[in-house]
DNA sequence: GCTTGTATTGAAAACGTTTACAAGATAGCG
DNA sequence: CGCTATCTTGTAAACGTTTTCAATACAAGC
């Protein structure tokens, strides 16, 4: 393997003068440069990477720990942070914990261990765990960002949506299709109403918006459950369109969910969107592939993972590392899962 | 920061011993390593990852190369690789190059920067440029495992279905069905033919099944495409359909392709899957959530990452290097979207 | 008791880079 | 021309670990 030492000697000069060139230094005179790049060239020598991690005790890696990664949403928020990363030359350690703490802890060792320069998170729930380990983080003066999820810890960097808002939207927008009797799929936590969390901001934001916007709707909320999967929404969408005979819209808190209520008002004979109009909430690829197609409030997932990416490389690469807090609009994209109430 | 200085330092003893204890050797006296590791403990010491990696020259970091990462069938993939590697205490860079040559080779550069031991490939295409660069690892020293693409090179490891099989159990499922005009929906490398595309295994195994198994079958190609989305699926379905009247089924070669169909047939106001019934082929979670169900060829993409995991942590912890090469079975999903011609 | 072999330990080198420091060269200025 | 400031370069230390080698201690066999 060809050194910095094989450089200089080649090039005829210190080692101290290749590392100078090689990190962009000033300092150099035009005419050294030029041959020590040649002798570069002409040997193709690269930088041994581990030994100028080790000399600097920093790696260009930057950790990404995501509770879930087969999701159409954490995968397109990961491809979205990994891209950016990689055009600023940072490289990504993607670490799916699944929810599993053992696994979730230690990744973070690794992370500490490889010297990683940063670390994005998608928490699952702003715990005492979760805050210890961002803290062990922060004193190792390794940068952190959240990102789709407010830090209860206000010193940390965040990116989310304005969840409420969504909520709202998508409640305005099926009242002013002329929906009352509107059944809410939602999770057990969103329900509870943590308040960081997305889902109970948007839940908060459907409260709202039933208040302001009209004076007769009815709210009739799922039973609570763990996660938002397609069957679950299966599930309980089947229970809620039984159980609802005047109920003419379902408003789901995920995409998935609203894909499995779809599926079980299939089921249950309901021609659609005319018996049933349904709504979702992520704007994930799926949601243009249902049939019908599924109206949904759509999040910038791609800026989400770029502004958070950006926002960390800020961090890292500034010496002021006072935290930001970047709030993205989510938008309604109205297809054909929801119509007009027919009267 | 706490080095094994101060651990020997507190222990009373040389780093040597220390270093010994760390890594497990033998020849250490009982009591000896108890009190190293008391220091250990009591100093809270954490073996630096970065001057071990650069000691060592190598890290226990491998690398995964995927030309796309946001399609189902490679988030799933990358998840299984991801966790099987964690479980064996290796972790993954995941690099996406989105076919994009530059991006690939950039990544392909940071492996070797980095010491990765092993890279685990899905080619886009077993071109000139990629067995260039498998070659450039090995000769490093980095073990190559390939997944999803049988390679041409032989000395290298590869994981892949028997998409020959599939194709043509798919076609004798549709056969068996009573169906005798069948539309193909493949990309354009994969009707052409280079033999060593998964694609195009799977349209041999389409002609050969219709050539065995019924005299009298018809079989329509899709004008050719280059990227097998929802929306190629969608415009080339359409086209077909209109085009071909007697037609009573479609074989799309990919999950998204198929739904795509579905989607087109909707459109048309056929009523499915009376009036077309619909094949697709990867088994991804969406084909479950699509209405009526997709019927569908199964990968057990989660094996296949798994297991390519594992051929590469053998090849890269064993001395012999003969490679491996594995092919398993694509399985029939029989669900809704596909039923017998009504006579 | 002497030799030989083995178990245990420490001293020190080595890995390839970055960087603090010093020294030499050059230019600017009076 | 001499002095100072700036530019350019090299020497050598340092980073924290692993590993080679030698040294010591101890036991076994005669």
């Amino acid at each position: 393997m060809v050194t910095i030492k094989d450089v200089a000697k080649l090039a005829g000069v210190s080692i101290a003068t290749v590392s100078r060139v090689l990190n962009g230094y000033a300092h150099v005179r035009p005419e050294v440069r030029e041959a020590v790049n040649k002798a570069i060239d002409s040997l193709g020598y690269r930088r041994n990477g581990l030994a100028s991690s080790f000399r600097t005790q920093q790696s260009n890696i930057v950790g990404v720990l995501l509770r879930q990664q087969r999701t159409p949403f954490s995968s397109a928020l990961a491809y979205a942070i990994e891209t950016t990363m990689f055009d600023q030359s940072y490289r990504v350690l993607l670490c799916s914990t699944n929810g599993d703490a053992d696994r979730e802890e230690a990744y973070l060792e690794t992370m500490l261990d490889m010297r990683v320069q940063g670390v994005i998170i998608r928490p699952s729930g702003t715990n005492a765990r979760t805050v210890k380990q961002v803290k062990l983080l922060q004193e190792r003066g390794i940068s952190v960002a959240f990102v789709d999820m407010k830090p209860k810890i206000p010193a940390i960097s965040s990116v989310v949506c304005d969840n409420f808002s969504g909520g709202y939207q998508g409640m305005r927008h099926l009242i002013e299709l002329g929906h009352r009797k509107i059944g809410i799929v939602a999770g057990s936590v969103a329900q509870r109403g943590g308040s960081q969390d997305v889902g109970s901001e948007r839940v908060r934001g459907i409260r709202q918006a039933a208040q302001d916007l009209a004076t007769d709707v009815e709210i009739i909320f799922s039973p609570p459950f763990e996660s938002a999967s397609f069957d679950v929404g299966r599930e309980t969408g089947a229970a809620m369109i039984t159980g609802n005979p005047g109920m003419t819209a379902v408003f789901g808190t995920t995409d998935m969910l609203a894909i499995g209520v779809m599926h079980a008002a299939h089921s249950l004979g309901l021609e659609l969107p005319r018996d049933l109009s349904i709504l979702g909430y992520d704007g994930v690829l799926e949601s243009a592939v249902t049939f019908p197609t599924l109206s949904t409030i759509a999040q910038p997932i791609h800026e989400m993972g770029q502004i958070a990416a950006m926002t960390l490389i800020d961090h890292m690469t500034s010496t002021s590392k006072s935290p930001r807090q970047v709030v993205l609009e989510n938008t309604l994209i109205a297809r054909a899962s929801t119509i007009p109430l027919a009267d």
